[in-house]
DNA sequence: GTTCTTACA
DNA sequence: TGTAAGCA
């Protein structure tokens, strides 16, 4: 099952399919919202989960939240993660939930968001 | 031609 | 946020 997620995209690339232009990705960047990997010659370069996250950032901001709010909803969401990543990883489980299981656990709205980074907490340990 | 950073309106 | 300058 090998799923990596290579950061192979262009900022040109990643505003024709977030619809964001590359003046709002830069500075979400430099907010600390997105953290981009870049090339030898300093150029951004995304990954499928950078675009989906650029995604969810949009439709954050879209419901009202300011910068600083989608920061701190992308921690919690984060948070929530790990929590149930100790879940997951505990002794106590005698059966191993799988992804679907667990993100059906979870509002349709932070659904996206989860699995994204469910499947990133994946791949590190993976690695 | 594309992307990058800095800076100004 | 848009845009321009000067680079890589």
């Amino acid at each position: 099952m090998e799923k990596k997620d290579p950061a192979v995209y262009s900022i040109g690339i990643v505003e024709e399919r977030t619809g964001l232009t590359g003046r709002q990705i830069r500075y979400y960047e430099k907010m600390g919202l997105i953290t981009p990997e870049r090339t030898e010659g300093k150029q951004r370069r995304y990954s499928e989960k950078d675009i989906n996250l650029l995604l969810k950032i949009k439709q954050l901001l879209s419901e009202g939240l300011d910068i600083k709010g989608v920061k701190e909803k992308l921690k919690a969401i984060k948070e929530e993660l790990d929590l149930k990543e100790d879940l997951l990883n505990s002794k106590y489980s005698v059966n191993i939930p799988g992804r679907k299981e667990i993100s059906s656990l979870y509002p349709v709205s932070d659904r996206a968001a989860l699995i994204e980074l469910l499947t990133e907490k994946e791949k590190n340990k993976k690695d």
